[in-house]
DNA sequence: TGATGATAATAAGCATGCTCACTAAAAGTC
DNA sequence: GACTTTTAGTGAGCATGCTTATTATCATCA
């Protein structure tokens, strides 16, 4: 309803803005936010396989691969064959790659103290954790058919 | 931080879980998420011509117009000269697209309902308002360049 | 061991968002 | 009235997300 807007609308447009502005910090670096998070997540998990880190982040394994391709070429991110599994590749950071990790978390920070002036330390904390409520729930909703639950009995 | 995860990430999680939601409901009527905003704002404002629907959406006039050729071909709006202005075109809703609005309402309706499972209402009020304001924030920070704020002194 | 099924990665194709650049028309100004 | 600036809309090209389908390899079990 636009004309008092819905939560699923204001939040579409906060993360929409949330990763403009972080775009617009980090035009410089050669980093997207998406390939920012992968860095992230990978600089806790190095030598994972795609598989495992595409389900930690919650994208499909083909979004990962495609951000890795780009990331590779960057010489961001290393694929090593992993000799025990020929079908996987294990992950690394290039030396490169690890510099970059301080900065684009400091741009993360500026873009946060941005975004949340007006919020005290406890509302954030607040906000996290109403998030982070939504989210599981809509984990398990997306695991399950988009039917008319009213409709079944059993 | 992929450790504790930050708000940032949560927030764009919990954005594309919703879409990928909405869109899991909805594959059937032919209409995308982004596509229903587009008709629930035009609904309100029948007449409007494009830019000043992409500032009211707050997307790019661009991305709004790929949006409509689509609507267009499926026959959901209209797109009508403007008699006082030969730049603009007038935006209109089809007869077709008016069954539409009530159903796609539900959608996002039951998608919410499963997304809030364990918010009081108190509770979805108060994340609207916090969400409200961070984009607010968030609108402010993007019209304004990117730098440190910190070096400039004026 | 040989068929069957699961898993890792990728390909193809679509949707939505952006920036940057452009054309056409309107509006404002000297 | 000609010149400049602003505004409306679009084209090109990129990034990220999805679904669906394919290939190669591994694991299981009869």
């Amino acid at each position: 309803m636009p004309s008092s807007p819905n939560i699923s609308f204001v939040l579409h447009d906060v993360a929409r803005l949330l990763r403009k502005r972080f775009e617009q910090r980090s035009r410089a670096s050669g980093l997207t936010r998406a390939q920012w998070q992968v860095l992230a997540y990978l600089s806790l998990h190095e030598g994972i396989h795609q598989n495992k880190l595409a389900d930690l982040i919650e994208i499909t394994p083909i979004t990962l691969a495609r951000l890795l391709d780009k990331m590779e070429a960057s010489g961001f991110i290393e694929r090593r064959p992993n000799p025990t599994d020929r079908r996987a590749w294990l992950l690394y950071l290039t030396p490169q790659a690890h510099p970059l990790i301080e900065i684009m978390r400091g741009n993360g920070q500026k873009t946060r103290d941005e975004a949340f002036v007006g919020l005290s330390a406890d509302a954030q904390l607040h906000l996290l954790q109403t998030l982070s409520l939504i989210k599981s729930n809509l984990l398990t909703a997306c695991a399950q058919p988009a039917v008319d639950r009213e409709k079944i009995h059993g």
